[in-house]
DNA sequence: TAATTATATTGCAATATTACGATATATAAT
DNA sequence: ATTATATATCGTAATATTGCAATATAATTA
């Protein structure tokens, strides 16, 4: 199949899963550390840097900017990139309430 | 293609983008869910409560089990799954790392 | 205007992932 | 020993993802 069933989860966990996406690929892990280090960055910067193809690049900022973790703004010729901040604070607010469940109850069938 | 060219990131981009891994699909969220409620919980559960055919959730804990962020014991006939302490605190405090870098850092060329 | 540069899009090939039926395995109960 | 139950594995089909060459688009410069 390969068809993800979504209808069987909830809108949440459906949500938190295209979080996790974004972090899924090293290609786009690198591209956000880059971004974070640089804070405004041009594509073929991150040609040269991650040594992947023009059109490769291009595609995992197009799904990264679809979710919505990066912006990005035309600056003449090229593009200048860099982290929506107030997405980000979303989602690093998402990933600390799920590590926040904690995973032992201290009960007797603790494992 | 399909095959992520792993030899150009660093080791920590590839073992973030594993993390990310398992959080990138709904049923793995859910199952993570499930066992942070029951705190320990079998396989049969999670097939009446998910909806998936045995064989995929099966898998799903396979992967789960594979990265180390749960584990299984064999309770008779059955399986106990339950979360991994330790590891759990280590995915927790790879994302929070992650996430506290700052995605703005006030310059001039900030966005 | 023509040439240049930067980025996006298209089309395609290859690998990965998801899902499930069927089957295997292994323990428990009768 | 046979049956029932729970989980894992195998085989396979379908969709998704990754990657790139080629091409299109759009802004800048000569």
């Amino acid at each position: 199949m390969g068809l993800t069933k979504t209808n069987l989860f909830t809108e949440e966990q459906n949500a938190f899963a295209q979080m996790g996406k974004v972090f899924s690929h090293p290609a786009r892990v690198a591209i956000l550390q880059h971004l974070l280090n640089a804070n405004a960055c041009i594509n073929s910067d991150l040609v040269q840097e991650l040594g992947l193809a023009q059109a490769t690049i291009s595609q995992h900022l197009k799904e990264l900017k679809a979710i919505g973790i990066i912006k990005g703004t035309i600056e003449g010729v090229s593009m200048s990139y860099c982290i929506d901040e107030e997405k980000w604070l979303a989602f690093k607010a998402s990933f600390e309430n799920f590590f926040d469940q904690h995973p032992c109850c201290g009960a007797d069938n603790c494992c």
